[in-house]
RNA sequence: GGCCCCAUCGUCUAGCCUGGUCUAGGACACCUCCCUUUCACGGAGGUAACGAGGGUUCGAAUCCCUCUGGGGUCACCA
């Protein structure tokens, strides 16, 4: 064997083909990237769609937009123009899709094949699956080894039959040393290896099989990649040494989880939906969610999930929140590329120190496999929100703005049309230091949107309390409701409809009628114009609402507080 | 179950390799108080960990062993 010794490192991300990238898969990327880039190297991207029965068609390398949004680009691999125009991709090494590389790696099975580390195997599945049950039976692990020599006469008896043969590695008993940068040294006792399969009887290689040929033409030194490909090094050891090729550098990369301990992954959405599902003994999708078609495989097949928009539906008619697990998931929700950058970083490698803000520049500079933790990391969400929310509020008011224009211009687009220019700038200055994410300016304020005849008022303790409504004032004096039927009519006089003037006219209210305190007013307002007590400042909130707006909204609330208040 | 790997606050982690400076540091969360027209932001404090047991050593979170706990893997999926 040959150790790959290049002082230019090349790593690749070799995910099989899906519409988004989790994060689990984003950071493996980022790390991958970062260490080839701070080092002068290339990064690249390869889809590994070897799996037929999976849907491999170009539309579903949706997460290329993914990692093109996280700042992360590669040197090499599919092409793709970012939303910027900037074409990236492509390279001397290709196809980056597996399944047009087919000739490369019959090319290097026929030489095995010919050396004879390589057989053809001919059992079926049913066999397969008795030889498995017998070593369940037995107590041991089920190891595939070769049954014999496979004669002519056999052959032709076979292919009579109909039978279809895979081609299986002789992989030998002898022990394997794996050599890994993150977790150490490991050696597989020998025995451990079976006579895998590198080529299905469909014709496309195993994953083992190709990822081995595709590392070496590729030039790959440095392969970071999940943990569960731990064990299977020494498979990939094994035919590099019988290919002859060099061997790369590993470093496998701990599992991220969800704070239930569970293994984070693509089916943690369905997992909520189907415990949702489950809880109210739903028989049939709830109206307007999923098609009955949808349903039914979903119901039938718990490995079957949900499509995307599917998903959402009927968590929006089941009332439930899907967890966030893809990159794109965070985007919606209003994070922040480098902010996920920077957390993702954190979860399974540090800096040292007590850093632990960074760019992705720094990453870049600083990050070294020796600093990667073997431990498997919970992923916390609050921790992210918190590092969101300092990145939002640290902005500078005009990069605010902008960004979260960007954000609604893809995901807010109806805010857009009903505010025009001049209210979204003053939303964006309103709702800044209380937004822990660029969707919170709209998230909060979703009462803009609503017509004013439709505008429903939240019947809760809060509202009740600030009306008045129930519970007469302590003192004797006037309720919340008083004030707002007061506040009404002064309202409907004022002439300049900005903050300061309302601020005026109901802090001089304020002062004769409520003992100075602004807030048994500002309340009030604020529920009579956005139907609860949650909105930005209430001088903002007016001017957003408009005047035109504010007034039947209040007269509106005058007359629901006033018909509850009687019952 | 076989094989492999791992083990510091609730969580992410610093410290471990090169034992003493660790009565174990930071961040998030949580609790208390302050600020406050709501919600947030912010400010000041606080609770909280070396999984257990044996060694080695003058001295162990740091080195060794056992146990316990956790993870990964055992496909014609990647």
């Amino acid at each position: 064997m040959t150790t790959t010794n290049s002082a230019i490192p090349v790593t690749r991300f070799a995910p099989s083909p899906s519409g988004h990238l989790h994060v689990g898969g984003a950071r493996t990327a980022l790390f991958s990237w970062a260490f080839a880039k701070g080092r002068e190297g290339k990064f690249l991207i390869r889809i590994e769609d070897t799996d037929q029965k999976r849907s491999s068609d170009a539309a579903s390398v949706g997460f290329l937009r993914d990692l093109e949004w996280l700042g992360i680009r590669w040197d090499e691999g599919p092409e793709f123009t970012a939303p910027d125009g900037t074409r990236v991709g492509g390279g001397p090494h290709g196809p980056y899709f597996q399944s047009e590389r087919l000739s490369l790696y019959n090319r290097y099975c026929q030489q095995l094949i010919d050396a004879g580390k390589a057989y053809e195997s001919w059992d079926t599945p049913e066999e397969l699956d008795a030889l498995r049950k017998d070593a369940t039976a037995r107590k041991e692990a089920f190891r595939y080894r070769c049954r014999g020599e496979t004669t002519a006469a056999d052959r032709a008896r076979f292919l009579a039959e109909g039978r279809q043969s895979v081609v299986r590695f002789r992989s030998g008993f002898e022990a394997v040393t794996i050599h890994d940068e993150v977790l150490g040294e490991a050696t597989l006792p020998a025995g451990e290896v079976d006579d895998f399969v590198i080529r299905k009887k469909d014709g496309f290689p195993t994953y083992h099989f190709a990822v081995v040929v595709d590392d070496e033409l590729m030039g790959v030194t440095h392969i970071l990649r999940a943990q569960e490909h731990f064990t299977n090094t020494a498979k990939h050891i094994l035919l590099q040494d019988a290919l002859g090729f060099r061997r790369p550098v590993y470093g496998h990369l701990s599992i991220i989880k969800n704070p239930d301990d569970s293994k984070m992954s693509k089916r943690d959405k369905d997992k909520v939906l189907r415990k949702a599902v489950k809880e109210r003994g739903l028989t049939a999708p709830p109206a307007d969610s999923v098609s009955l078609v949808e349903w039914a495989s979903w119901i039938g097949d718990e490995n079957v999930q949900l499509s995307l928009e599917g998903a959402i539906a009927l968590a929006q008619a089941l009332k439930v929140t899907l967890p966030e697990i893809n990159v794109d998931d965070f985007r919606r929700s209003g994070y922040l590329p480098e902010v996920l950058c920077n957390f993702l970083a954190l979860n399974g490698w540090s800096p040292g120190g007590d850093v632990e803000k960074f760019d992705n520049a720094f990453l870049l500079q600083r990050f070294g496999l020796d600093r990667v933790m073997k431990t498997p990391a919970k992923f916390d969400r609050l921790k992210l929100l918190a590092f969101n929310t300092d990145a939002i509020t640290g902005m500078p008011p005009e990069v605010f703005a902008k960004r979260c224009h960007e954000h609604a211009r893809q995901f807010r687009p109806e805010f857009l049309a009903k505010l025009g220019d001049a209210k979204f700038a003053l939303l964006m200055t309103a709702c800044q230091e209380r937004s822990k994410t660029l969707d919170d300016p709209f998230r909060s304020t979703a009462f803009l949107l609503t017509e004013d005849a439709a505008l429903e008022f939240s019947d809760d303790k809060n509202v009740r309390k600030a009306l008045g409504i129930g519970t007469p004032s302590a003192d004797g004096g006037k309720s919340g409701l008083d004030h707002l039927r007061a506040m009404r009519v002064i309202l409907g006089t004022v002439g300049d409809w900005s903050q300061p003037t309302l601020e005026a006219v109901a802090t001089a209210y304020a002062n004769e009628q409520a003992g100075g305190k602004i807030g048994a007013v500002a309340q009030p307002l604020r529920i009579g114009v956005s139907g609860s007590t949650v909105s930005p400042p209430i001088w903002d909130t007016l001017v957003l609402v408009g005047k035109s707006s504010a007034l039947p909204r209040l007269d509106r609330c005058i007359a629901w507080a006033a018909a509850t208040a009687g019952q």
